[in-house]
DNA sequence: ACACAAGTTCACAATTATGCTAACTTTCAA
DNA sequence: TTGAAAGTTAGCATAATTGTGAACTTGTGT
């Protein structure tokens, strides 16, 4: 179990409205979360990522922090630098 | 034989740039088409998945058929109706 | 053939993410 | 401690998607 899972497993969170806040915020952080797990395994800065996709690093840290709104083709974008496939399913 | 079985049996497609343009659009296409296989299933129409989006039915079509440069918040909202996730990952 | 429902396309306005710069904070090695 | 590299944040202009209504096409049942 994640630290994160722990923490959203407190029973403090338990209670209705607040955990579901804190699970979907958590959903929203974990495409960011993942590209900057890519980035860092390649030993890249975002700002070398951030040339790879033609931007500067603070919109690659906007993208790393506060991914929930983003477009497709940006994430596209940076599947291809790391040579991966954007993967999306309904579960 | 389906229009799209015959169009990509033309000869055409066996040389190789176009092949790989009509491989990319397919990808393009089938989040689209992901969309349109669940609200059939629900046996809604356009117009009444787009209501329960706050949008309009053009928007829905447009979405299921060009779903390549899409907010992720759009998709999002649709998977809700249907009491989906949606799930990214890199593959 | 007809009428109606369903779906598509177009153009425009409104909304929203992106690209960018600058200033700030954090990290870390010398 | 101090300096530079790395990362974050804010605000603005730009570019792109979305919302919208109208006109059109397709599909379906009578």
């Amino acid at each position: 179990m994640s630290d994160i899972e722990k923490f959203i497993n407190q029973k403090e969170l338990a209670t209705s409205g607040f955990r579901r806040k804190v699970e979907e915020e958590y959903e929203n952080l974990k495409l960011g979360e993942e590209i900057r797990q890519l980035r860092l395994s390649r030993g890249m800065t975002q700002e070398e990522l951030a040339k790879m996709i033609s931007t500067t690093k603070s919109a690659v840290s906007r993208l790393e922090n506060h991914s929930k709104n983003v477009h497709l083709l940006t994430i596209e974008k940076v599947a291809k630098i790391f040579n991966k496939k954007v993967v999306i399913n309904f579960q």
